[in-house]
DNA sequence: ATGAAAGCGCTAACAG
DNA sequence: CTGTTAGCGCTTTCAT
């Protein structure tokens, strides 16, 4: 540790100024104050910018402390997270759902709790979730990647807390939730492979438990069934992608449609092993549009969604039932299926 | 938005039990309650299971906010970022840093209030900073990518808040800080380079106010003249890449160390409407091994340096501060380059 | 329109 | 070893 001279020696922390501070400069009471800093009636005009200059040469801001134990709420939401930690960084849903979180988040006074857990799968956040409700550090959660039969709605209902779903859950909870199109991102999908004269398609997902995955696997049925064709080979990669990769394989599909571009890239590669080239031989699908589909080679045909949107419409969601509000509306933009050079008409 | 019920409708909010709830259900008072959930001597081994087990059964925890307030601190560290939204998606520093930092919290008992301001460039956290400070939401914060002449260290100084530092300062703050040896990685690359023969190696930096890219360009220096090379191009990318690359190609280079994978690939997409070939025309390296390196064609020859590792160590230092203990050592491991296809000798 | 006073739920002195 | 008491800094009735 590098430590040059350091602030912590010094007992340098000052007291920070409190509300009975700048009412005795401006003159007034500490309820005075507090009315004048919200904005609430009840304070005249001359003595509320007196007020309000107080506070500005004090430098003093309410204490959120003090202000959470009286209002009995933190004006903080949780977002908690189950990664393991090489997902993480593929992952283009946390980076942009995120972004949309604290874009929101910007121009409202509330912040984020922010808590990754390094094992995938739900059950694995149960102790966090109940950590923060239960010790009222947050007024809410935001829910992403619900699984079906998911153990969080249980828990997070019995500790009343408010909560707005990423997704939707299944079976249905008490909580509001909203959802992006991203399911029609695989109807896009088929429809170009079966355009591009593609009669045997394959579904490769990710884990089965995710509610999002069984979603497009729905939509994939039914897309083949729409264009007269039988359903090809279906493989979940729970975990480990070797069982699935060779389940894919096995049968014999001209084009697979992938749940993401992590899983598409793995099957192009795990394609070359077996001397097959894509797209020559095996046409595939990527979804996320991640920046590894425009970059890889061959670059990934890819659905894009756009999940900062999503993150920013769930946060505004959340914000709105913590302050009483109905739901504000919201209009998601459908997915778009970003068409490259991983799909081609299939040679056999 | 879909709302098959909801809990709000409901009045469904319990009163959450109480430290007086337990201590009556234990027969003992709230300050044994207090200390007995603390782990402080002064209540009996016995007397001890039972509040537990009172505390236990109404499912209590510490309220959170009247934690903060009598402790006056909030048990909760800041993480300010600033980046543009793009930028985000391919910042492999932002996840790997973080799940480092979450990965000491996890067992601690702190949380991170994480802020993401959408503009690049630290004068923009400034306002951020100041509000998590002022109004005592965070007990300390990690400050990341340094700026020369940081107006971050005069605002927090003036607050008087722990605070550690990822990254260099320069000018020296009074801030502890720790680092990694990144620059080493530019040494790499250019003695990479020079064994490949290379006698004309430009620089191609992001934004120049990032003190960990003018530490780059000083070891790139060194590297070069102790190679008894002459310096080639040097160029940053502040903001907008064209002037940049321009300036890189105008030196006419057989290779180019650039301070990121997002820089590099842009290079070789420049290099190639200018019809030359990478690596036949021109070596390229990148900086943080990201996934785009691995996976662009041609792949990057990057620098790997654990960025987990280095949040996870700035993040025990700051919990160290905030405890009152002397900073932990740390070890942190040296960078690695990756050697890919895009460097090879020189053509020319 | 303004001030006094009572908490919010906890911790930490202080007595007992 | 245990219980009592006084705040922490703010919000919010309730008088004035």
């Amino acid at each position: 540790m590098n430590r040059p001279t350091s602030v912590f020696d010094e007992g340098y922390r000052r007291r920070r100024p409190t509300i009975a501070d700048v009412a005795r400069r401006a003159g007034v009471s500490p309820a005075a104050v507090s009315f004048a800093v919200n904005g609430r009636p009840g304070v005249g005009e001359q003595t509320r910018t007196r007020i309000l200059e107080a506070a500005e040469e004090l430098g003093w801001r309410p204490s959120a402390s003090a202000r959470a134990l009286t209002e009995a709420r933190a004006r903080t939401i949780g977002l908690i997270l189950a990664r393991n930690a090489e997902e993480l960084e593929v992952d283009s849903f946390f980076v942009r759902f995120l972004s949309g979180v604290e874009r929101v988040l910007a121009h409202a006074e509330y912040a984020l709790l922010l808590q990754l857990i390094a094992q995938a799968g739900a059950v694995n956040t149960l102790g966090a979730y109940e950590r923060l409700a239960a010790s009222g550090r947050v007024d809410g959660f935001l829910i992403t990647d619900p699984e079906l039969g998911d153990p969080r709605f249980e828990l997070l209902e019995s500790a009343g807390l408010p909560v707005i779903v990423a997704g939707r859950p299944d079976p249905p909870s008490r909580f509001p939730w909203l959802e992006t199109d991203h399911d029609l991102g695989a109807v896009l999908a088929i429809e170009h492979l079966v355009a591009l004269g593609h009669e045997r398609i394959a579904f490769l997902g990710g884990p089965e438990a995710y509610e999002h995955v069984q979603r497009r696997l729905a939509r994939w049925r039914d897309a083949i069934a729409a264009a007269g064709l039988e359903s090809g080979p279906v493989a979940f990669a729970n975990g480990e992608l070797g069982a699935a990769v060779a389940g894919v394989f096995a049968g014999d599909p001209t084009a697979v449609v992938c749940t993401s571009d992590t899983l598409a890239l793995a099957l192009v590669s795990a394609a070359r092993a077996r001397r097959m080239s894509v797209p020559g031989d095996l046409s595939v699908t990527g979804f996320d549009d991640s920046l590894l589909a425009a970059l890889s080679s061959p670059a990934l045909t890819s659905v894009r969604v756009d999940y900062a949107e999503f993150g920013s419409a769930a946060t505004a969601a959340l914000l709105a039932a913590l302050n009483g509000e109905p739901a504000p509306p919201y209009d998601l933009s459908p997915p778009v299926l970003e068409v490259r050079a991983s799909t081609s008409p299939p040679s056999r």
